[in-house]
DNA sequence: TGAAAGTAGTACGATATCGCACTAGATGGT
DNA sequence: ACCATCTAGTGCGATATCGTACTACTTTCA
C-alpha cells in the first residue's frame, strides 16, 4: 500500500507517468525531424494557427497552450525572428497585439507535417488508429478536468 | 486535410496534442503540492527508487525516466542537496556510483502523496478510476512503441 | 598483456520554462 | 473627469533540460 500501486490513488499516479513520459517521448520524436533550432513548441504554434486561425493576441495562445504568458513571449520571439510570425499591434486595444502567420511559417508547417509522415504511418502499423479515437474522448475529459481545476 | 484533422496522421497529432496538455497540467498540479523548491522529476526518482529499490546508478535511473544522463546527474545532485538520497561509488564499477533512498527521502515521498492525496480523491468522484485502468494499457502500448523506436 | 573501443559520469554552454515585478494602456465607479 | 483597479506584454533572474566534449574506468580482442 505504501506504494500506492493498488490503491485507487495509485491509478492516477500510473496514468499519469505513463502520459508524462509518452509526452516526452512523443516530443523528442517530433524534434527529431524538425530544422536545426526549431522545437515541438514552435511547431505547435503555427499549427495551431494553422488549423484555428490567425490574428490572436499572444495571451490568447498562452491560454491555449496552457503556458504561462512569459514563456509564449519567448516563442513568439523565435518564430518571429525564422520569419514565421509577423506581430502587429492590436487595432483594438493598445497593451495588445496580434499574431499572424506568414507563408514562411505555413511552409514551415507543411515541410515538418510531410518529413513526419513517415513516422505517423510506421506507427499506425504497430498503433491502431480506431484505438487512438478510442482513447481520445477519454484523454480530453481528464485534460478538462486538470485545465477546470488548475492551482 | 491540410489540416490532417480528419487524416489517419491528425489522429496521432491530436493524441499527442492531448497528452502533452495533459503531462503539463498535471504535472503542475503536482507542483503546487510540492514544497518550496522541489519539482515533479526530483519526486519521481524518490518515489521510483521507493517502489523499485534503491542502490541504482545514475544511468539506470536517467533510462528509466528516458532522460539524459545529464539530466539525471543534476536531479541527483538536487536530491543529494536536500539530503534525500546518498550516492556512494559502485564497488563493482569504477565509472560507477550507486544511489540510496535516505529516510529523510522517504519522509518527503510520505508527505508529498499525502499532500496529494485530496486533489486525487477530487479526480476521483469526476474521473471514474475504472476508466482510466482501462485507459492503462493502451497507454503503456504507445509508450513502449516509442519508446523502442527512438531517434 | 597491451591497445582499441566502449561506457559512466561530469563540466560547460545553449536554450526553454517560469515566477516576479514593472510599464503602458483599459476599465469601472464616483 | 479622476482615480483605483485590472489587464497585456516584457525584462530579468532562477532553474530545468539537453547536446557536446571530456575524463576515468572497463571490456574486448588480437
Amino acid at each position: 500500500m505504501p506504494d500506492g500501486s493498488k490503491t485507487t490513488p495509485g491509478v492516477y499516479f500510473a496514468l499519469f507517468n505513463e502520459i508524462g513520459i509518452i509526452a516526452q517521448l512523443s516530443r523528442a520524436l517530433f524534434e527529431a525531424r524538425l530544422p536545426d533550432g526549431l522545437l515541438t513548441p514552435h511547431f505547435s504554434v503555427i499549427n495551431h494557427m494553422v488549423r484555428l486561425g490567425d490574428g490572436k493576441t499572444p495571451l490568447d495562445l498562452a491560454r491555449a497552450f496552457q503556458v504561462p504568458k512569459t514563456t509564449m513571449t519567448h516563442s513568439l520571439s523565435i518564430l518571429e525572428k525564422h520569419g514565421f510570425v509577423r506581430i502587429t499591434k492590436n487595432p483594438d486595444d493598445g497593451r495588445s497585439k496580434c499574431v499572424f502567420l506568414t507563408d514562411t511559417g505555413r511552409a514551415f508547417r507543411e515541410d515538418a507535417i510531410r518529413l513526419l509522415g513517415p513516422d505517423l504511418a510506421a506507427m499506425a502499423s504497430e498503433i491502431d488508429a480506431e484505438d487512438v479515437v478510442s482513447l481520445l474522448p477519454h484523454l480530453e475529459a481528464i485534460r478538462k478536468y486538470l485545465d477546470a481545476n488548475r492551482p
